[in-house]
DNA sequence: TTTTTAAATATATTAAAATAACTTTCATAA
DNA sequence: TTATGAAAGTTATTTTAATATATTTAAAAA
């Protein structure tokens, strides 16, 4: 990248006209020289020598054919060659490691998943890592190519030096995941933080473009957010920026988070406190949905399994979500009030139950937002349990749209 | 500005290098064209011609003379041109409108304050701005340019149409105040909204270069704040961004925000509310230095009042702040931990008060923030009470530097 | 005084895009 | 059926701003 003080060149000038052709062909997908050469500003002549450098040697640009002519020669279109190039996201949670190899447009080719078996450490999760990498790059055709790998990782990383700084889930602190994975690995890779990379999702291949506001909420065992702020991936000072799940919802609660503080938003609303409350109620028999999900064992209630048990009914654990959502929505109030975003969108298991969920936090939102952020949209993640691995994709796809891969 | 889908042309090629280098020059003050060949990467050749035509026809940069030789022909040295360069900076407030001359280096040359008279409507407000930027005009001498005007207006302004779309201390709505000055005043001027144009003025004319995550809060009559986050001034999907005020520190309290909503920062721990706690501690007759102070007339009793018998040591007063600190800080614990700036600066009115509110805040923030966020520096705002106008010539500068204006 | 070194400038060259002229191809209409 | 014109794309030339190289200027060191 240029720096503050650093010339612009010929050189530059050039890069930067060629990642336009090259944004304008994939944004529009089929599209011909003129009228990139319409949108552009950029002349014929300068297009037709640029295009042809993106056909023969980028190879991400390919001839079509000949469009329809409105009254002379027939536009010649090219296309975004989105088949036979492709990127490989990894999903690195503690639970589970997940692999997927996707083509250019996010359609996905192939997955994989194993347990992560955090008890056999670092060097056996390096290791699931490049075996997942070996088995998805057997899964392309001979003259398709992979530019690199994305990976999400469950913790925070300082984008500098790649040093993953604390990791609560893998219970890692100061690990230095590229020095590692350099030795194995003969693809450019990269990885950030999996909640921040749910965000970079979103943003460059969400539902919508151009959306340049916005904060997806990961809501799993803990809770975290990945803020989009004017187009920017915010990472904060030192990287920290996102942390959610540790501002106060109620201050006078005398459940004390993992952090130290009390009135912690992770611990109050996350999947930890959903089966915590939920195993309360089973305790004090006030649930016999719950008695019957679960067999009387505490050790079976989960997130999920409450989850379930209020969609089909069960008054106990429908009013668990209800105060779930009500501590969600005063955090969603903070952040909207704040970031005065387009969208909030919330990922992580949580969001997966049909709805429920939504459906509380639009009755609730009226309380705690002002009049003026009312209309900011409260969605689910777009691309669901899928959406670190997508992340990922974007991490990659960024940085070839960018033409900083070869 | 640059669109999308715009091309990069040699024009703006050169543009970009003739902003480097005015930039150096300005960030160096004092600079030889070789030294800017080394920080710039440009030749000097290039360098003497852009260099020649900032000192001829932009009128920005001046020859210095000689600098010291170090073996061999000594080096011209050149300088960013701040004194005969002028900006007019106009901080446009519910109780006073004041207005600054500075050169470009923020060295104020002239002030001007005058009562805003709210009573006298809207037309008689542009009035008043017009008479000040007269007046400020005559007191620069004759060879001197004044580049263009910046206004901080207390309201949000929607920055793509200029229309104050609502502002609760003018009690305005959709005020089109582009439309009125443009006929008044032949000089560019732009405006943002006030808090906003602190932060802007943190970020250009600070006392640290290059912080690129920090927030302003200001506290006056109510609560506001300026977010810098990555570099970029938020503004948000509908330029809300920063409605520090409205977040909850206390969702339990029966204190109502103007807002509608209960326990809002702003409701409890504004100016105002200093003043009226200050009003029930001298009607429950709890402070003989309050009573002292104001003779018993509650309607003297302002923060002001309260910080001051604080200070001389008021047990009474002290209680009132040491409540506002707390709340103020579980605001700052919240802005901490979601965006993990480098610095929080706290301006507006209560800042002004040696630092009593600071050393409260000091004492508490542990309570409110991640152990990693404990490092956030919290300082009172750069530019004290001329921090808005300050915002507003950065507003210009900065246009100046990007060779936006002529 | 001569040589060496650094700074600035003058002149020639280069890279990339713009311009202009030209070719190809098809729709339309005589 | 065949001119005609318009749109798409190509080729040749020009323009622009930077770079490279050579030259001038001026002071320190030999």
């Amino acid at each position: 990248m240029r720096k503050e003080y650093d010339k612009m060149d010929i050189g530059l000038l050039h890069l930067e006209n060629k990642k336009v052709i090259l944004k304008l062909i994939k944004h529009e997908n089929e599209i011909s020289r003129s009228a990139i050469a319409k949108k552009s500003g950029l002349t014929p002549p300068t297009i037709t020598r640029i295009v042809n450098d993106l056909i023969l040697n980028d190879k991400l640009v390919e001839r079509l054919g000949l469009g329809d002519s409105s009254g002379g020669r027939p536009p010649l279109i090219v296309k975004f060659k989105n088949t036979s190039n492709h990127v490989i996201g990894i999903d690195l949670g503690a639970t589970y490691i997940r692999g997927c190899l996707v083509d250019l447009n996010a359609n996905f080719i192939s997955e994989i998943q194993v347990p992560t078996e955090l008890e056999k450490g670092f060097e056996s999760i390096v290791e699931k890592i490049v075996a997942i990498v070996a088995k998805l790059r057997k899964r392309k055709g001979p003259d398709e190519k992979i530019w690199g790998i994305g990976i999400g990782v469950a913790g925070l990383v300082n984008s500098e030096t790649g040093i993953i700084e604390s990791s609560p889930d893998f219970g890692w602190s100061n690990i230095d995941l590229r020095k590692e994975l350099d030795k194995r690995l003969d693809l450019p890779f990269f990885y950030d933080n999996s909640t921040r990379l749910m965000a970079l999702g979103e943003l460059k291949m969400g539902i919508r473009e151009n959306q340049k506001n916005f904060v997806v909420i990961n809501i799993g065992y803990g809770i975290a957010s990945g803020i989009v702020a004017e187009g920017n991936l915010l990472k904060g000072y030192n990287g920290f920026a996102g942390e959610f799940g540790h501002i106060s919802v109620d201050p006078d609660s005398d459940v004390q988070c993992k952090c130290g503080m009390y009135g912690c938003l992770e611990a109050l609303a996350s999947g930890h406190r959903i089966a915590s409350l939920g195993i309360q109620e089973l305790e004090n028999n006030r649930s016999e949905m719950l008695k019957e999900l679960s067999g009387g064992n505490k050790d079976l209630i989960t997130a999920e399994l409450v989850a379930n048990a209020a969609l089909k009914g069960d008054k106990t654990s429908l009013e668990i979500f209800d105060k779930i959502a009500e501590y969600l929505c005063k955090g969603i109030g903070v952040i909207a009030n704040l970031l005065n975003p387009e969208t909030v969108y919330i990922g992580g298991g949580i969001s997966l139950n049909e709805g429920l969920l939504f459906k509380l936090i639009e009755e609730k939102k009226k309380k705690y937002l002002l009049q003026s952020n009312l209309k900011v949209q409260i969605l689910p993640a777009t691309h669901g349990d899928q959406a670190t691995s997508i992340g990922a994709v974007a991490l990659i796809l960024n940085k070839i749209m960018n033409l900083e891969l070869r």
